[in-house]
DNA sequence: ATTGTGGCCTGCCCGC
DNA sequence: TGCGGGCAGGCCACAA
């Protein structure tokens, strides 16, 4: 689910979980626990120690522990796949996620949170996903990411599109090389900036650039702003017998980089 | 190195 | 109405 606006969302809302001690970790299912980090060591770093600061970067949450505790320096890497999401003191950060249900606070949801934190406090922060997608990870490699998407600059995006013979869309969503660009917000972006998805990333003449640049940086804008990734202008016509709504042509299905595509083959080029 | 593909999971929707 | 295939906003390992 999740792509840059929802996981910022989820950012402010653990924002509320920082100083606060840890008192008990609960791993549903070891799956969800990624790369070489177990629930044991989770259990042992995160009891007794408190967050510092929520940070994100692209679509990874990261809660740094307090330095001042013996495990202190550590981070806890947090992310949510396509269906995850943060439930802190019972609350969600997002009201509605597309694809993955709706959290209905009678725990009968319950079953898919994959990774609790008590607090001293007696309040929580949950992770909820169906899909398993997501995942927590101690120590995530945070420079494996590029720039973050919200407050790239044109050089930036310059940066992680030249030379490229790879299609634009598939560029766009490479999250080593700009952080934070899901599928439907590369479609959005795409269709905003008239440009098509199968593109060439390195084949952008400068305005091409330009124009990409500002239509990326106002989009997250917005989207942030209305609420989710799910709100952009071309939504509503990502469907069978969708149109463009700025030109009335069909829109194309296409896959492009593995993901399905929506775009308007009469404007988008 | 870069680019493309398949797989991981569960839930929902559409067509039969 | 019931059933099953297809598909879903992500990411990672692997192949060419």
């Amino acid at each position: 689910m999740p792509e840059l606006p929802e996981v910022e969302a989820y950012r402010r809302l653990a924002e509320g979980a920082l100083h606060r001690p840890v008192a008990t970790v609960a791993v549903s299912d070891p799956r969800f626990v990624r790369g070489t980090t177990t629930a044991r060591r989770l259990t042992r770093v995160l009891v007794g120690a408190s967050f510092a600061a929520a940070r994100r970067t692209g679509k990874l949450l990261v809660l740094d522990l307090d330095g001042s505790t013996v495990d202190g320096g550590h981070r806890l890497g947090i992310r949510f796949g396509m269906t995850g999401r943060l439930v802190v003191d019972g609350r969600a950060g997002v009201d509605r996620l597309v694809y993955s249900g709706d959290y209905s606070a009678d725990g009968s949801a319950a079953r898919w949170d994959r990774f609790a934190l008590g607090f001293t406090d007696g309040g929580s922060l949950v992770v909820h996903d169906p899909r398993l997608l997501g995942g927590v990870i101690l120590d995530p490699d945070e420079s494996a990411l590029g720039p973050d998407a919200l407050g790239v600059t044109l050089a930036q995006l310059r940066d992680a599109l030249a030379g490229s013979a790879a299609p634009l869309k598939a560029r766009l969503m490479d999250q080593g090389r700009l952080a934070g660009v899901g599928n439907l917000i590369a479609d959005e972006v795409l269709w905003r900036a008239s440009l098509a998805p199968h593109r060439r990333a390195g084949s952008l003449s400068p305005a091409e650039l330009r124009r990409l640049h500002r239509h990326l940086r106002v989009t997250l804008d917005e989207l942030s702003a209305r609420g989710g990734s799910h709100l952009g202008d071309l939504m509503p016509a990502r469907r069978r017998g969708g149109r463009c709504r700025r030109d009335g042509a069909a829109l194309v299905r296409s896959t492009v980089g593995g993901r399905t595509s929506w775009w308007c083959p009469r404007h988008q080029t």
